[in-house]
RNA sequence: GCCCGAGUAGCUCAGUGGAAGAUCGCCUGCUUGGUAAGCAGGAAGUCGCGGGUCCGAUCCCCGCCUCGGGCUCCA
C-alpha cells in the first residue's frame, strides 16, 4: 500500500473513532490501524453495534470529512501521555508498553485526539467523501487473545478517488460470486450436511469426478518421480501417537481417543507414523534411498467450530502427502526434486503464481538447535539455488522441524496455503529408524514430509473458485453432453455417448422433453466444455456440431474430428478447448 | 470457543400474532423445436430444534443446533 492511501485510511479510522464517541462518549478504545484492504477500529460499546449504527457514524463521518479538518500532531512525556488518556485503559497498556526513550505523540483532528506515531493527512480535505465506506462489525479480542476483553471491531475501506471504491466493491460482488460454497451447491459439487457433522464433506458425484481426475495425474506425476504409493488405516494405537511426540505437541487438534479391547486407539491426525512403520518392516540400506512413499491419505483434526469454511477449513480431508527418507547427503538434491515437482502439478493445475514463506524453530518444538539449523539452512539454499523469492515467517515452523509453505494466487489474486514442505530430524529419532552405510554402520536418516496440493478439499475449493467453476476439460466432471434437436436424434446421441464413454471421456446425453435451446442453456449453467448439437444433418452424416461453453460455436464436424480434439485437449491436460 | 447476524418448499428469497407465498427446479400432459428459458396442469413446507407467553406463535421471549462475517488457529 502506498504511503498516501496509508494515511487517508489510517486519517479514517481517527475519523470514525471520533464518530463513534459522539455516539458512544463513553467508549474505550482499542487500536484502528490502517489495514491491506482498508482501516478499522477496535471499541468497547456499552452496547452491539446495529447496522443503521453503521449508517449514522457513516453519515457522521462524511460530516466531519467536509469540515476540512487538520490533523495535528504533538509530542510529550511519558506522564503527559498517562494523564491524557486517564479514562482509556486500554490506551495507558499501551503507554505503559511503549519501550523507553520512544517518543510518545499524539494527533489531533477535531474533537478527537488519539496516541498514534501517525502519519496523518494534513487536513480532512486530502479524504474524499465519496470514497470511502463502511463494511460491517464484528467481534475482536484486545490485542488478539481470547483471555482478554472481546471489543468491537468496526471496518471499512477507502480509497483515493470513488472509481477505485466501486472497483473494490465490484470486486467484493465477484468474490462473492466465485465462492466454493455458492458454486459447490449450484454444480452439485460437494455437500456439507448438518446430519453427517460440521467440517466433514460430501463429495457429490460431479466432485468427485474432478477429485477422480487430480488424483489420476497426481498419481501419475508422482510415478514419473519416482515415488511409490502406499496406504495406511485410519485409527492407530494411542501409544503410537505418544511416541511420535503428537500426543505431546498436537493433542489440541487430536479427537479423544476411543477404546477398543482395553486399549486406546486414536483417529489419526497424520500419515507420518505409519509410513515409518513401513519403513521399520526390515532393515533398510542405504542403496535404497530416497525412498519416496506417496499416499492420498485421510486425516482427521479437530478444529473449533468457529474457524470451519466450506472446504478451505474442514475437520476430516484428505492430504496428497508423502514421506521421503534421505540421507543428509541426499536432502538438498532431494529437496529441490520436490519443489520442481510440486511446481509442475501446481502448473498443471493452474496455478503459476506463488508467495513462498520459509517457517523456522516455533518456540515449542523437539530437537537440537543444531539440526533445527541444518535443516533451515538447507531449505534456505535450496530455495536459493532455484531462484525462488521468499519470505522468512520466524517461529511459525512445526514442532519436528522447520518447513517451506507455498501460497498459490488464484485468478483474483488471493493467496492460498497449499502446499508445505518440512524437514524431520525428529521422528527418525523418535521411532529409532536407521539405514546401513556403505560403510556398514547404522546411520540416522532424515525425513521429509510434504503435501503438494496440501489437502484435495482445501484444493479443490481454491480450483472451484480459481475457474469460477469452469474446469478445463480434463477435470470437467462432465466433459461433453450430447443435445438432439428432436427427439429422432436420440438414439444416434445415445451411440455418440457410448463411444465416447469408451475412450474415457464422461459423456452424457441430455434427453429431457425440452427444446434444445433450453437444454444449451442448462449445459451452459453447468459449464459442460462441449456441447454437441444433433440434429438430421449431423445424425446422418456420422457428425456432431460442436458449441463451446465460450458460446463459440465450431460448427458442425466429423464425430472422429471430435475424437481427435478432445482427446488431444485432455490428454494435454490444456486449459484451451480447441 | 468468543462477539454480531441469519435460519420459511430441493435452490434463491418474499411475508404475517388469526387459512403459508413467488421464481427456478421437480412430476404429468401437450408440443418435435437448429445454438442461452415452448404451453398447460400438478406435487412439494414440523416456517432449524426444544421450551415459554398468549384464546391462538412461523412471527414475541428463553435455551440449543447449524450456517454466515470477524477474532484466534491451520492443509
Amino acid at each position: 500500500m502506498d504511503e498516501k492511501l496509508l494515511k487517508l485510511r489510517h486519517s479514517l479510522s481517527h475519523v470514525m473513532a471520533e464518530a463513534v464517541l459522539k455516539k458512544f462518549p463513553d467508549a474505550l478504545l482499542g487500536i484502528g490501524p490502517a489495514i491491506e484492504e482498508g482501516f478499522y477500529y477496535d471499541f468497547l460499546l456499552p452496547r452491539a453495534l446495529t447496522p443503521e449504527d453503521l449508517n449514522e457514524i457513516e453519515q457522521e463521518m462524511r460530516r466531519i470529512v467536509k469540515g476540512n479538518i487538520k490533523f495535528v500532531r504533538k509530542e510529550l512525556s511519558r506522564a503527559e501521555a498517562r494523564k491524557a488518556f486517564k479514562n482509556q485503559k486500554f490506551k495507558l497498556e499501551l503507554i505503559d508498553e511503549l519501550p523507553e526513550g520512544e517518543t510518545i505523540s499524539t494527533y489531533t483532528s477535531d474533537t478527537f485526539t488519539d496516541l498514534c506515531k501517525g502519519p496523518h493527512v494534513e487536513s480532512t480535505k486530502e479524504i474524499p467523501a465519496n470514497a470511502f465506506k463502511l463494511l460491517e462489525a464484528s467481534g475482536a479480542y484486545w490485542r488478539g487473545d481470547e483471555k482478554n476483553p472481546q471489543l468491537q471491531r468496526i471496518y471499512g475501506t477507502a480509497f483515493s478517488s470513488k472509481n477505485e471504491l466501486d472497483e473494490y466493491l465490484k470486486r467484493l460482488e465477484e468474490i462473492k460470486e466465485r465462492d466454493h460454497r455458492k458454486l459447490g451447491k449450484d454444480l452439485e459439487l460437494f455437500h456439507l450436511s448438518d446430519e453427517i457433522g460440521a467440517g466433514l464433506v460430501l463429495w457429490m458425484p460431479k466432485g468427485a469426478a474432478v477429485r477422480m481426475a487430480l488424483e489420476e495425474y497426481w498419481k501419475s506425476a508422482h510415478f514419473k518421480a519416482g515415488y511409490q504409493v502406499v496406504y495406511s488405516p485410519h485409527i492407530a494405537k494411542l501409544d503410537l501417537w505418544k511416541t511420535s511426540h503428537h500426543w505431546e505437541f498436537y493433542r489440541e487438534n487430536m479427537y479423544s481417543p476411543m477404546e477398543i479391547e482395553g486399549q486406546d486407539y486414536e483417529l489419526k491426525p497424520m500419515n507420518c507414523p505409519f509410513h515409518l512403520q513401513m519403513y521399520k518392516m526390515r532393515k533398510r540400506s542405504y542403496r535404497e534411498l530416497p525412498l519416496r512413499w506417496a499416499e492420498l491419505g485421510t486425516v482427521y483434526r479437530f478444529e473449533r467450530s468457529g474457524v470451519l469454511h466450506g472446504l478451505m477449513r474442514v475437520r476430516g480431508f484428505t492430504q496428497d502427502d508423502a514421506h521421503i527418507i534421505v540421507t543428509p547427503e541426499q536432502l538438498e538434491s532431494e529437496l529441490v526434486n520436490i519443489l520442481n515437482l510440486n511446481l509442475e502439478i501446481l502448473r498443471t493445475c493452474g496455478f503459476s503464481e506463488y508467495d513462498i514463506y520459509l517457517s523456522t524453530m516455533p518456540d515449542h518444538h523437539v530437537g537440537t538447535y543444531e539440526n533445527w539449523e541444518k535443516a533451515t539452512s538447507a531449505l534456505k539454499s535450496v530455495l536459493e539455488k532455484t531462484n525462488l523469492p521468499y519470505k522468512i515467517d520466524p517461529g511459525e515452523g512445526v514442532f519436528y522441524g522447520p518447513k517451506i509453505d507455498i501460497k498459490i494466487k488464484d485468478t483474483l489474486g488471493r493467496a492460498w496455503q497449499c502446499t508445505t514442505i518440512q524437514v524431520d530430524f525428529n521422528l527418525p529419532e523418535a521411532f529409532h529408524i536407521t539405514y546401513v552405510g556403505e560403510d556398514g554402520q547404522e546411520h540416522q536418516p532424515i525425513m521429509l514430509h510434504r503435501a503438494l496440493m496440501g489437502s484435495l478439499e482445501r484444493f479443490f475449493g481454491v480450483l472451484i473458485e480459481h475457474y469460477k467453476g469452469a474446469f478445463p476439460v480434463w477435470m470437467a466432471p462432465v466433459q461433453a453432453r450430447l443435445i438432439p434437436v428432436t427427439d429422432k436424434q436420440t438414439e444416434y446421441c445415445r451411440r455418440v455417448v457410448a463411444e465416447l464413454r469408451d475412450m474415457g471421456i464422461r459423456a452424457e446425453l441430455d434427453d429431457a422433453p425440452e427444446r434444445m435451446q433450453k437444454k444449451i442453456m442448462t449445459a451452459q449453467h453447468e459449464k459442460v466444455p462441449y456441447q454437441l448439437v444433433v440434429g438430421e444433418r449431423e445424425a446422418g452424416q456420422e457428425q456432431v456440431a460442436v458449441r463451446l461453453r465460450t458460446n463459440e460455436d465450431l460448427g458442425p464436424m466429423p464425430l472422429a474430428d471430435f475424437k481427435r480434439m478432445i482427446r488431444r485437449i485432455i490428454d494435454e491436460r490444456s486449459a484451451s478447448l480447441k
